[in-house]
DNA sequence: TTGAAAGCGCTAACAC
DNA sequence: GTGTTAGCGCTTTCAA
């Protein structure tokens, strides 16, 4: 394939001239221009894009850390990324980690080997203190509230979230409340959940407690176990719409009325829950991503919040 | 930033040495393996990784073409070839175009700059004439099938796929089947359903297609549309499961029982329907993404069919 | 306004 | 086994 030197040879030009009307710098006269055009468009060149990123030490390229992609609270961050990386003509590298340190170490060395000018980290399993050191090879946005100043921040205020929507709950009337949650104890979300439960209700009963709800069927085993209790839950919050899907079908083969015997609320207002009628906290996820994306490109290490909204449907 | 030179200097070797043992070639003196690497490690040194893609050629990255990443049928390619990727040490880009035509071509233009080694075209809508031309700069491969001996092709036969469906719903006794399709005739997928309905039940009633059906929303839409007519049909053959979803939901507020009243069959085996006992035709997309990235790493211009499986649940 | 030349950081052919 | 050196394809001083 053609390179430069052969344009310019063909143009009669020095390669530096063709690099100037490659990137439409000024001070070259129409008549070389116009040659060296034409030359491009005979030949049908286009600059290597790999020597481009070498020299300029960027890439105009960046990465997003997402431990699963098949999974609705991923894919709503991913395509507010994807949104605004089109709009600004950046490039964006899906880095799948399945929650593995190890993996996810590795993705940020690719901020280290120069192939990402930026990263995005959706979720995490490393301490703040292993990720923090590769700050200084690259930009490193997390989709979560965090102090350390080389970290910029798209993020909920997840624990005012989750205080709200139990306060909203135990405001209807409900003192025996369950939940589920994606990870356990080594997960931020889980954490803030239970210590808003606590909060609000005060000691957690460990059987209101659901571990490992991703998908419908998760929120129906998360209600077998639930609603069959003798102190069965009231209400329950589910840690995504899907899960709440799950829940509400599980509730209704009982011959539960939802909400007048099992109160259901679930979270990111995805299209499953609103045939449902199902309650939601819409954490606003598509603009967190944008946020994120827009923080990585500007290289800051600002802390953004995105607001949530708790919309009110018949199920609680 | 150390770059090779640094560390030959330190390690008072030449950089071809330090070359080797960074690529494990042979015919390198324990020794001086040992000094180079105790060098590279104090200095916590790791190779630019832009500098050997340009060298070497290659980037060991592809690229998926997919118009929306916010839709089930897409994300479950995306996972199928994300899951290749971590095995075999590639990277993936994410390249959405809305089905822009200019953008689908600046996807491929990657092709040529050498961003990309290959890419996977999950859904297109530019021709292939404007599309093959590309395929001399990289591996090209399609998520559906094609004569075109420089693309390879991890396809479903959707047009048996779409007969054995209707011819299904025939034997069951159904003569008034209607379905949804993503777009319009500019979609391969809705032109083979069209042609399968033909030949299953002969001429198609205009009313008897809805289109732009993605969500739960967009089927109670078509169900709306579809359950008042005077010639109601006793099928619908929804064009996904969140799809038919919607369909049920609405024929539930209609009072029509599934699948006495009404037959529902829905494509990709989601979650959301395995709850409400939804049947389905799964077209195995996370082995299409598999087979479509394996495809693309071996530059391979095979044609490899993935089979689909009808899943029989109540609601037919 | 233009061109020569010095890199960017690395690999690999070749010579020793 | 090891080092020298010529690139990979481009951008950008610097001097003319």
């Amino acid at each position: 394939m053609a390179n430069i030197h052969d344009i310019a040879k063909r143009a009669g030009v020095s390669v530096s001239t063709v690099s100037r009307v490659l990137n439409n710098h000024p001070y070259v006269s129409e008549s070389k221009r116009a040659a060296v055009q034409r030359v491009i468009d005979e030949m049908d060149y286009t600059p290597n894009r790999v020597a481009v990123d070498l020299i300029r030490k960027e890439t105009r390229r960046i990465g997003v850390i997402m431990p699963y992609n098949n999974n609705q609270a991923f894919d709503q961050l991913l395509h507010g990324v994807l949104n605004r990386s089109v709009e600004l003509d950046y490039t964006v590298m899906v880095l799948p980690t399945k929650y593995d340190p190890e993996k996810e170490l590795a993705c940020l060395k690719m901020l280290k080997n120069k192939q990402l000018d930026g990263i995005i980290i959706t979720s995490r399993s490393n301490a703040w203190k292993a990720i923090t050191p590769y700050a200084k090879y690259g930009t490193i946005i997390a989709c979560e509230y965090t102090d350390h100043p080389e970290i910029g921040c798209a993020y909920i205020d997840r624990y005012a979230s989750y205080l709200e929507t139990f306060q909203l709950l135990k405001d209807k009337g409900h003192s025996r409340v369950a939940f589920t949650t994606a990870r356990g104890e080594e997960s931020n979300s889980t954490q803030l959940t239970i210590r808003a439960y606590q909060q609000v209700f005060g000691a957690l009963p460990p059987e209101y407690q659901i571990r490992d709800c991703y998908s419908i069927d998760d929120g129906m085993h998360a209600a077998k176990q639930l609603l069959h209790l003798d102190r069965r839950p009231t209400a329950i919050y589910a840690n995504g719409d899907e899960v709440a899907t799950g829940i509400y079908h599980y509730a209704a083969q009982l011959k539960l009325e939802v909400p007048e015997d099992l109160a259901i609320i679930g979270q990111e207002n995805q299209p499953v829950g609103i045939g449902l009628q199902l309650s939601t906290v819409d954490h606003q996820l598509v603009k967190v991503g944008e946020q994120a994306f827009d923080l990585a490109i500007e290289k800051s290490m600002e802390k953004v919040e995105i607001p949530y909204r708790i919309i009110k449907r018949p199920s609680i």
